[in-house]
DNA sequence: TAGTAGCT
DNA sequence: GAGC
């Protein structure tokens, strides 16, 4: 496992080996079916074209009332509870002393990019964000902690995971593309994103 | 003013 | 990639 720091980015190339991976898109198929992914929309009603859902006491969501955490599902169910093998990570880079309580799950389908913005949703930013890659590559971009100014990108491989902490912990970040089918992780292809906070 | 997790 |  390489290490590697782009802008206050901790970055661990393939933290998780091919049969982690498969692990955990195993574990995500029963959540993802209790709790269907959804599109989301922003405030202004644009679509995103990122799919998603949440595992965890919160899950995160956007609409014309704009971006929160709630503790039901757009459709009313509960949020499924996020996966011990999930929370490990957690445990190991992130932080021993609190578990997240949100996991969020992206699907990025042929075509889906996420622009880049701030997770700034949640209560306290002392604690930092973990971000784990599962599937197809995508290009990561980093930016600043205000809008503008020069930018890095980075290609994300399927068992990466990234920490937001410190001064990266509110740097502008988004996905330009991915490479669909790239991996053969996901039989449909695509991406999984899994994003885990303490929002509250 | 938000807008900007999108679109040009 | 900049700018809105």
């Amino acid at each position: 496992m390489a290490r590697l720091l782009l802008r206050d980015f901790d970055i661990r190339k393939a933290y998780l080996d091919g049969h982690a991976q498969a692990q955990l898109v195993d574990m995500l198929r029963p959540i993802l079916k209790s709790a269907p992914l959804f599109r989301p929309t922003t405030a202004s009603g644009k679509e995103m074209s990122v799919r998603m859902t949440s595992a965890g006491s919160l899950g995160w969501v956007s609409d014309k009332a704009g971006y929160r955490y709630q503790d039901l599902h757009p459709k009313g169910m509960s949020w499924p509870a996020i996966p011990d093998p999930i929370l490990d990570i957690w445990r190991d880079l992130a932080s021993s002393e609190r578990d997240p309580d949100c996991c969020l799950i992206n699907y990025y389908g042929e075509g889906t990019r996420m622009g880049l913005h701030q997770d700034k949703d949640e209560a306290d930013f002392s604690w930092p964000v973990l971000s784990v890659s599962l599937g197809d590559d995508a290009l990561f971009r980093i930016g600043n902690t205000t809008r503008g100014g020069k930018t890095e990108s980075i290609w994300l491989n399927s068992g990466d995971v990234v920490i937001m902490g410190g001064p990266a912990r509110l740097a502008y970040h988004g996905i330009d593309r991915i490479r669909f089918s790239s991996s053969r992780l996901l039989p449909k292809g695509g991406r999984i994103n899994l994003t885990l906070r303490v929002a509250r």
